[in-house]
DNA sequence: CGGTAGTCTCCTAGGAGACTACCGGTGCGCTAGT
């Protein structure tokens, strides 16, 4: 870099601070914030990997100030978006910003859209269904958008696939906008689901800025039970012991209101929150957490986003979460403040049947063919999303969901226009066939994650080795605070671990480091895939097509052709 | 996928086991009826 690019470099950085300082009352930058910031500036594609509290938002709100057009943010949440801008310095020099959504009446979403066109509102936050909509992606287009972000991009690949498949088409609303430079912000993803949110948002050769996911502040412990009293039982008195306020996360909505009421009756103020409560209640229970006017919330995963409170305790699971990714997420919760936070996981094997019969609930064939066919007989004259909806009498999710895997698997293509047209070459049956295909390969994934879920309540090793590897991060144990490492350092009932055999850290480590977590390899048999931990001996990879499967480094020793590390393609950078 | 609650069958009295039906999470947007 020469003297001249490094002084604009300096320019840029200062014009950063001095708007965050003067706009947004902000006096001090983290370098990481301010490299994402003079990325976003630069017009760069940008994934930014970084805690809850640690300033995201600041990565668009600034640069945002100083582009010269609208500045798009999608939000999972109406609540989120209102708590954003909310969040805004509504200063003289800050810029306005409008959300356009379902709540507003015909006459304030116009309004709206005039304060966007005018410029007297520089962020719009939409939901992604908002973005499905050709008429707001018309309008869109005309206010010429400046930057699109993401924000909870986790949210593209957890639930895209079946919940909210319009997060899959994102990449082609930023196209059909023009284009702008988008920047992808999240807590937490593993390095697949980096990979998935910048394929499918089709970032090109994107900045990704990836800060650490350890939180040594949270004591990391499992308990494992086999019988459910006795894990009921277990959870509630914990509940009650420890330090107050704390979160408890519960599989389903009744078991919310059963711990909910067992502690209730030992005399704490204690709450249930679900999705299935009115609107009211939840903002009741929501407000109180926040107000400290709880001692726990017992919740079910609808519990979370958005909860921003430094002084949680604790994050009981009362069971398994569907992936390393929730679990990490949720526990994630507490101790934003610095100080010691546990976070205990009560287990049972049982729980994994609920969580593989969540994961991956792609639509079926019948579906997948029903909407190849509507496509097929529109033949030239292309149907979009609505039409092929009436067509079929399916639910917009389903026929939504159906194009996103029939389109991933190249049977059918969606134009600048938003018709979804057949691939000439591929006549319906196979089409169905290669979307099935697909669909099997995100059901596999799925249940790759309930596994590993699975496999760090029962891990013999570092609980911190093993969810920081998992998210693509090495870590050296003894982490001293996670139960398994408190068990080695105590004298003798350390040998109950000891005798599970091998001591991860006291291995000949080189045959690990020959596939560092993150990495992507390519197996003789099971063909492309990522490696996702390493335990000792062993190390987890994730196939695309396979699934997941533990290698022992023994049997791969000596045969370098069974699986290779692939060159790093994709034009990322950290 | 797998647990749980409920019913049925066994064969000669009520308790064990087999069998079946049901259930389980996350939010947006829209529309019909108050």
């Amino acid at each position: 870099m020469g003297e001249r690019s490094r002084s604009d470099a300096e320019r840029r950085a200062a014009r950063l601070r001095r708007t965050a300082a003067e706009v947004f009352g902000w006096d001090s930058l983290l370098p990481e914030q301010l490299e994402a910031m003079k990325a976003v500036l630069d017009g760069r594609d940008t994934l930014v990997v970084m805690p809850t509290g640690s300033g995201k938002s600041a990565v668009y709100q600034v640069p945002g100030a100083l582009l010269s057009g609208p500045v798009v943010i999608v939000s999972p949440l109406l609540a989120l978006q209102r708590d954003q801008i909310a969040g805004l310095p509504d200063g003289a020099r800050a810029p306005g910003a409008v959300a356009v959504n379902s709540d507003l009446t015909a006459a304030r979403t116009e309004a709206a859209w005039e304060a966007v066109r005018r410029g007297d509102a520089r962020f719009l936050y939409l939901s992604p269904e908002q973005l499905a909509k050709d008429e707001v992606l018309e309008r869109l287009a005309d206010t010429r958008p400046a930057l699109f972000v993401v924000d909870e991009a986790q949210c593209v690949a957890s639930w895209g696939h079946d919940f909210r498949p319009d997060y899959l088409r994102l990449g082609q609303a930023v196209r059909r906008v023009g284009r702008p430079p988008v920047l992808a912000l999240t807590a937490t993803a593993a390095p697949p689901v980096r990979r998935e949110i910048i394929e499918r948002l089709g970032m090109d050769r994107p900045r990704v800025m990836v800060t650490s996911f350890d939180r040594p502040n949270i004591r990391l412990e499992v308990r494992r039970f086999r019988d459910e009293d006795d894990r009921r039982r277990a959870l509630v008195e914990r509940a009650a012991a420890e330090p107050k306020p704390g979160i408890v996360y519960a599989a389903t909505r009744k078991d919310t209101e059963y711990y909910a009421a067992e502690l209730s009756a030992l005399g704490l103020a204690a709450e249930a929150y679900h999705a299935g409560l009115r609107a009211a209640e939840r903002t009741r229970v929501h407000d109180a957490f926040l107000a400290g006017d709880a001692d726990v919330v017992v919740a079910t995963s609808a519990f979370g986003m958005g909860i921003d409170k430094e002084d949680v305790r604790f994050v009981l699971h009362a069971a398994l979460p569907g992936s390393p990714d929730a679990y990490y997420q949720e526990i994630g919760r507490c101790g934003r403040d610095g100080d010691p936070a546990l976070a205990v996981l009560h287990y049972r094997p049982e729980d994994t049947g609920m969580q593989t019969y969540f994961a991956g609930r792609t639509p079926g064939r019948g579906v997948l063919s029903e909407v190849a066919d509507a496509v097929h007989d529109h033949g030239t004259d292309p149907a979009d999303l609505d039409e092929l909806r009436r067509d079929t009498g399916m639910s917009r999710n389903r026929v939504t969901a159906a194009v996103n895997l029939l389109e991933e698997s190249g049977a059918v293509a969606t134009g600048e226009d938003g018709g979804v047209r057949p691939d000439p070459g591929t006549p319906p049956d196979a089409a169905v066939d290669l979307a099935e295909e697909a669909a099997d390969a995100h059901r596999r994934t799925d249940r790759t994650r309930v596994a590993m879920a699975r496999a760090y309540a029962e891990t013999t090793g570092c609980r911190r080795r093993f969810l920081l590897g998992y998210f693509g991060e090495e870590y050296e144990p003894p982490c001293g605070a996670c139960d398994v490492c408190e068990a080695r350092e105590n004298g003798p009932e350390g040998a109950e671990s000891t005798q599970t055999g091998t001591e991860p850290g006291a291995r000949d480590r080189s045959a690990v480091r020959a596939y560092p977590v993150g990495t992507q390899v390519r197996h003789a048999e099971w063909g492309e895939g990522t490696v996702l931990s390493e335990d000792g001996d062993r190390i987890t990879v994730l196939f695309d097509r396979a699934g997941y499967r533990t290698l022992s480094l023994e049997a791969l020793a000596g045969r370098d052709d069974l699986l290779t590390v692939e060159p790093e393609g994709d034009g990322r950078e950290g």
